[in-house]
DNA sequence: CTTGTGTGGTTGCATCATAAAACCATATGC
DNA sequence: GCATATGGTTTTATGATGCAACCACACAAG
């Protein structure tokens, strides 16, 4: 078998995160999930996606615990998926993604949207990298240590 | 032509930056960069992947203006990879994803390390959206505003 | 009760990407 | 010259993707 490298037992949660979300579709159904739909056919027709990859990956998301399928909402006899709070907390991703194409891409002007407020209607800041005590961090400001083994309960 | 559905011209910012590092491997090979590997076997034995993938991946990479090769560094007749402005500024991004691990991963005792300030050795905050204002904002929080053609200069 | 239509999928098949291993090219050591 | 390490490319098999066609179910009309 050849297979397609899982990295469902890595130790890096990166790679963690991916195995769950770092495909082509993911990230763009949730992030028409975090804008309010919630159908099949609403999905299909904003994402333009083929039918049995949505399937597909609906049912993949929803396995991750991302998604959860609901029995109805306007009376119709089929099922919605909504996001669960693992899924809301994807936001984070999706607004570094979209910063980055905003401060990087070749062709900026392409880009339709941006990303404000509800309440004022002005842009957002930056993410922002802060430590413990709120100095800014960039990635050599960074480093990794290995995570402490927690203790167990009743075993010292 | 079934081809494998390019955003290249898509006005999402998020689709567009899901075209140039949203595969399996690129952001790996990112993160591996940031840490500070250069070199094609480093990336090879350290993600244990196969050549040809890493090969067709830092191209891609350095066609995305993500990596740039520099011609040595140690004297060896080989190139080597190093991240430009661009490619660290995918910073964020990952600690998104090691953030959404590290909160929703459903057996968070596999992640086998933290990020932490190196100045102080302490785990760094989370990543947090902010209005101009300061005040925190959740997805709920914001809304999507069609982007302002910029007014080019001697038109009006 | 049969037919038609819309929604929500699944199935088949062609094509593309990925993976493992074999192979090639260059430099280094002996 | 010959073995070995590094840095890839080529070959070939398999899994993933994309499109179209098909199926299942609900509802409405006749």
């Amino acid at each position: 078998m050849v297979k397609r490298t899982s990295f469902e037992g890595d130790a890096c949660p990166i790679a963690r995160s991916l195995e769950a979300i770092g495909d082509w579709w993911s990230l763009l159904i949730i992030r028409e999930a975090l804008f309010g739909l919630r159908r099949f056919g609403e999905f299909q027709s904003k994402l333009g996606m083929a039918k049995n990859i949505l399937s597909a990956r609906l049912r993949s998301l929803v396995d991750h615990g991302i998604l959860a399928t609901a029995p109805a909402s306007d009376g119709s006899a089929y099922q919605e998926y909504v996001l669960t709070a693992k899924g809301r907390g994807t936001f984070p991703v999706l607004v570094a993604l979209r910063q980055w194409s905003e401060e990087f891409d070749d062709r900026p002007s392409e880009i339709a949207t941006i990303l404000v407020d509800r309440e004022k209607g002005r842009p957002v800041r930056k993410l922002e990298l802060r430590a413990e005590d709120g100095r800014l961090l960039s990635s050599a400001d960074t480093t990794l240590k290995p995570r402490p083994t927690p203790r167990r309960r009743s075993t010292g």
